[in-house]
DNA sequence: CGCGTTTGACCGGCGC
DNA sequence: GCGCCGGTCAAACGCG
């Protein structure tokens, strides 16, 4: 079995239980959070399957491309949307599958404009070309209030198996930043998202513990459709505009995660019939995807994912 | 030339 | 108060 297949079964995998699932996870308080910023007693994606009425999806992923889901990489999801710690550290551990949920985010901010926790200026450059016309006044208010406390956007974090650490997700992202991470020896990026007034955030980092594993992290969610010079089709088109996705700590972007790989070999990722064109993404592949759709897989995914994502669950 | 990446500096929160 | 660390900024740079 190739990476390419399990990436998109983990993908279509993913793709389930966020539909469900994540959903309908019973909400974890706050206050639940451990030392790791995790719910001690979260979920596993087993657990969530188990009872689940993901068989129906088993069976239908095991028909269709042959993979069985005991037997390959299933990522971990999670809703952070108000712990303070990094949910980022530490997910990859001997329990790898987790995730948490929680609903009790006021995410009722208008998404337009910034959200106000990076205004700040420097003394040494004056021109902000950058539009951030907000802070009129230099002195961006450090002494902010407590209660005006940076109010952190919900936030999605998952694992994929993938060897390209910034994946395609439909969205135009740009990189602003890279950090080194304690106790790992790969780097965090920081993307955001290039549409105006569109403040997602995401962070890509590989695990330090499975370096086949990228986790990425979204924060906030998208306040537009995909980039228009997308030729959105079919599947893709109306998975985008689906309503399913209202939560708004899911964005589209996991469903559009598709993990190219970077040795060139085809990766039939979850493309949805996108063209990659003017996309310009950093790691597109543009062989991948014509490879991708003239294959079978293409035609394949457009008759899976339609029943798998508007499926009736009981 | 426009857009995206790189990269060092800076900021702010937090723990000690 | 100090240092650590995550997150962000923005100039410089690269690329098509």
């Amino acid at each position: 079995m190739s990476n390419e297949t399990k990436d998109l079964y983990s993908y279509q995998y993913l793709s389930s239980l966020s539909l469900y699932e994540l959903m309908n996870l019973p909400t974890s308080t706050p206050s639940s959070y451990g030392n790791n910023g995790f719910v001690p007693s979260s979920y596993s994606l087993a657990d969530c399957f188990q009872s689940s009425p993901g068989a129906a999806y088993d069976s239908l992923l095991h028909k269709t491309l042959g993979v069985s889901p005991s037997s390959s990489e299933v990522f971990n999801s999670l809703v952070d949307q108000e712990s303070k710690h990094d949910v980022t550290n530490d997910v990859i551990g001997e329990t790898p599958t987790r995730v948490s949920a929680s609903s009790s985010s006021s995410e009722a901010d208008l998404p337009g404009e910034d959200s106000g926790k990076s205004q700040r200026k420097r003394e040494l450059v004056g021109d902000g070309r950058e539009e951030n016309q907000n802070q009129s006044s230099k002195k961006v208010g450090k002494t902010k209030k407590k209660e005006e406390k940076k109010q952190r956007e919900p936030r999605v974090s998952f694992m994929t198996k993938s060897e390209v650490d910034h994946l395609e997700d439909g969205y135009r992202w740009r990189k602003y930043g890279q950090k080194a991470v304690k106790n790992s020896i790969y780097p965090r990026s920081y993307y955001r998202c290039t549409t105006q007034r569109c403040n997602v955030k995401k962070r890509v980092e590989r695990s330090f513990q499975d370096p086949t594993v990228v986790i990425t992290t979204y924060e906030g969610q998208h306040n537009h459709p995909l980039p228009t010079n997308l030729r959105g089709s079919s599947a893709a088109a109306a998975m985008y505009s689906a309503d399913f996705m209202t939560p708004g700590s899911f964005t589209h972007d996991m469903f559009r995660s598709s993990a190219y790989t970077s040795g060139g070999s085809a990766a039939a990722a979850l493309d949805y019939g996108y063209e990659q064109s003017s996309y310009g993404s950093v790691n597109a592949n543009p062989n991948a995807h014509q490879e991708y759709r003239q294959g079978g897989e293409y035609e394949l995914l457009k008759e899976i994912f339609p029943s798998i994502f508007f499926k009736q669950e009981p």
